[in-house]
DNA sequence: CCGTATCCTTAACGATACTG
DNA sequence: CAGTATCGTTAAGGATACGG
C-alpha cells in the first residue's frame, strides 16, 4: 500500500490517474484508504499528538495509525514534529497540500452523512430485489 | 468491502464516519477505494458500458469490476440499466447523489494529479532522510 | 457481450508484547 | 508517550475458464 515500487510506476508520463502505472495512482491509494482519510479528515481541526489520534479515529490500532501517518507524511500530505522531552511529545499537522486534499474528503464525508439514511435504503432495497 | 455487517453497525447513531460502528464507514470505503473511486470519475463522464469501463480504468479485472458496481449499485451511487438484446447490452450510469460523490473525487483527484511532481519529491526526500 | 465461479496469491489488518 | 516487532487471520485481488 505505501511504498509504490519504482518499477511499476513511470514519472515520464503525464499524470493520469486513471492509466496504469500513473503515479499518481498509489498516493490516491494511501489518502482515501480506509484509515487514511479519516486520519487526514482528522486533522483538519488542529494537530493532534499521537494517542489522541487513536481515540478520534475510532478503532484504528497503533500498527495501522503507525504506519498510515508515515505513508502520509512520506507523500507529503502532513508533518511530524517531535519534541525532544521525557516523556515524548510528538504532534501532527497538515501540510498545505494536505490542507487541500483533507477539504475534499471531508465534502466527501459529508455527503455520505447527510445522505446516510437514503443510501441505508439503496442497500434495503437491492437485497429485496 | 461490500456488506457491512448488520451485527457491527448501528442505524440509531447519528451519522458520525468517526465512530467505529457507523453505517457510513463501509460506505466511505466503497466509493473511496482503489477502484470505486476510479470507477465512480470515469462514469462522471457518460454512461459507460462493461467493457468500455474496464478500458477506461485501466488494469481493473473483470472480477473487480463487476463487484465493485455491484458495491457502488447497492449503495445507491450508480444506475444499471439492462437493454435486453443479443449480444446484452448495460449501460451504467451516476445517480444524482453518485454525481456529487464523484465530484469529489475527481477533484481530489485533480488536486494529486496538479501536485504530482512535489509528491514524488517529497516521496524521495523521505527515504533519503 | 456481460458477467460468474473457482482457485490461488498477496496484501491488509488486529492483537499482543515489548522498547526508547 | 509514541511507537516497533512478531505472529496469525482475514480480506482483497488477479488469472483463468466457463455460462446466459
Amino acid at each position: 500500500m505505501s511504498t509504490p515500487d519504482p518499477e511499476t510506476v513511470d514519472p515520464t508520463l503525464e499524470a493520469d490517474v486513471f492509466a496504469r502505472n500513473c503515479a499518481s495512482r498509489p498516493v490516491l491509494q494511501n489518502v482515501a484508504s480506509r484509515w487514511g482519510a479519516l486520519a487526514l479528515a482528522a486533522l483538519r481541526d488542529g494537530p493532534y499528538r499521537f494517542s489522541a489520534l487513536r481515540r478520534r479515529v475510532d478503532g484504528i490500532s497503533e500498527r495501522m495509525l503507525s504506519q498510515t501517518l508515515q505513508n502520509l507524511e512520506r507523500d507529503g500530505m502532513i508533518h511530524r514534529e517531535v519534541q525532544q522531552s521525557i516523556p515524548p511529545h510528538v504532534e501532527y499537522t497538515l501540510t498545505p497540500l494536505g490542507e487541500r486534499v483533507a477539504d475534499q474528503l471531508i465534502g466527501l464525508i459529508g455527503i455520505l452523512e447527510a445522505n446516510i439514511d437514503a443510501i441505508v435504503s439503496a442497500q434495503h432495497d437491492y437485497h429485496r430485489a
